[in-house]
DNA sequence: GTCTATAATTCGATAGAC
DNA sequence: GTCTATCGAATTATAGAC
């Protein structure tokens, strides 16, 4: 008797497959939806681009694969409340530094309506759901999210995207002390304040 | 003797150029710079695509001429200290409803170098010397502006290009009172706080 | 699984008649 | 000034050989 297979055999061709999305990231990530093309992607990955078209169907299968996101917020109810603030501008800046996916969703978001779509989904699912953990007035909960997506993706927008050289230079540290506060208002303030 | 011509007589073809350019704003706003087509601005304007060309030479001459921008910041030096966040706030609210220009700057910047490097400009120089006019330390004033800049950019960008549902919805004031502690803090305020 | 060849569009830009 | 016709390049996507 021959030894069985393993229950998840790894294709061959996952090693291709990862290659492809990590190209594509990357891709995405600096030029946007449109100016990314398959044949470059194909060519960072060292593959034929016909393969990129049998493994994901289309340019937006492919971006779709390469655009999923998780934003991995903490669990915010055991954080004491005067720290919600400092504890999601660090999460954020690290979480950023080291995965070009959200800068490549952030660039296609821009001109492509599915992506748009997909980052109000980001937003709207996965923020407003840590927001609402630590129970605040529901009514004004998804407001709350609102302003703290404001906030948090200007900081990447200015940073990453247009790359304006204060919010570029100025240290990450810097940058969790002023931005600290304006979260913390969003999340447990009022208006005016 | 004939009569001198004015001299700035209106040329025959100046409000074929200002339709050109009207479509070219929008369509730029709407699709950002790469879906934007010079077919699909003609059409609107509802001229033949090589006028388009004949004008401004070439899609980005027509980029150009179509994003430039004025942020119009009022002189900041005779408003209360305290008032300067909700000036500021109020004051880019309403100079983004009615003119699409800075959402097809928005768009464009994502993707286009050239057109990141005029939103660079304009934050760096317009909101940069309106920041340094009510004198500050003069070492934290670009930090000071680049900050203002990322709160700004990003009420626009969720506004206006992602259109997240709460911040579509808020009605302007109630965005004003979130937002302008935020601006007055930036300005005037220590990182901590 | 991998690659060649190419179909089918679409775009920016140009040349030239009127 | 305006328009027709078209070039040349680039793209996504498909068909099919090996």
């Amino acid at each position: 008797m021959t030894v069985p297979a393993p229950p998840t055999q790894p294709r061959r061709s996952d090693a291709t497959r990862a290659a492809i999305l990590r190209a594509a990231r990357e891709r995405f990530a600096a030029d946007g939806y449109e100016r990314a093309t398959i044949r470059a992607i194909a060519a960072d990955a060292q593959i034929d681009p016909s393969m990129v078209m049998r493994y994901y169907g289309s340019k937006e299968g492919l971006f779709a694969a390469a655009a999923e996101f998780d934003l991995r917020l903490p669990d915010l109810t055991p954080i004491p409340p005067e720290h919600l603030g400092e504890t999601l501008v660090r999460h954020f800046l690290s979480r950023w530094d080291g995965d070009e996916t959200l800068v490549a969703l952030l660039r296609a978001a821009s001109t492509n309506p599915g992506a748009a779509e997909r980052m109000r989904d980001i937003f709207a699912n996965q923020l407003t759901t840590a927001v609402a953990a630590f129970g605040t007035d529901p009514t004004t909960t998804a407001r709350r999210a609102g302003l703290v997506a404001s906030q948090v993706l200007g900081l990447a927008f200015t940073r990453y995207v247009v790359r304006l050289p204060p919010m570029v230079d100025t240290p990450p540290e810097d940058l969790v002390s002023w931005i600290a506060p304006t979260l913390q208002r969003y999340l447990t303030g009022t208006p005016g304040n």
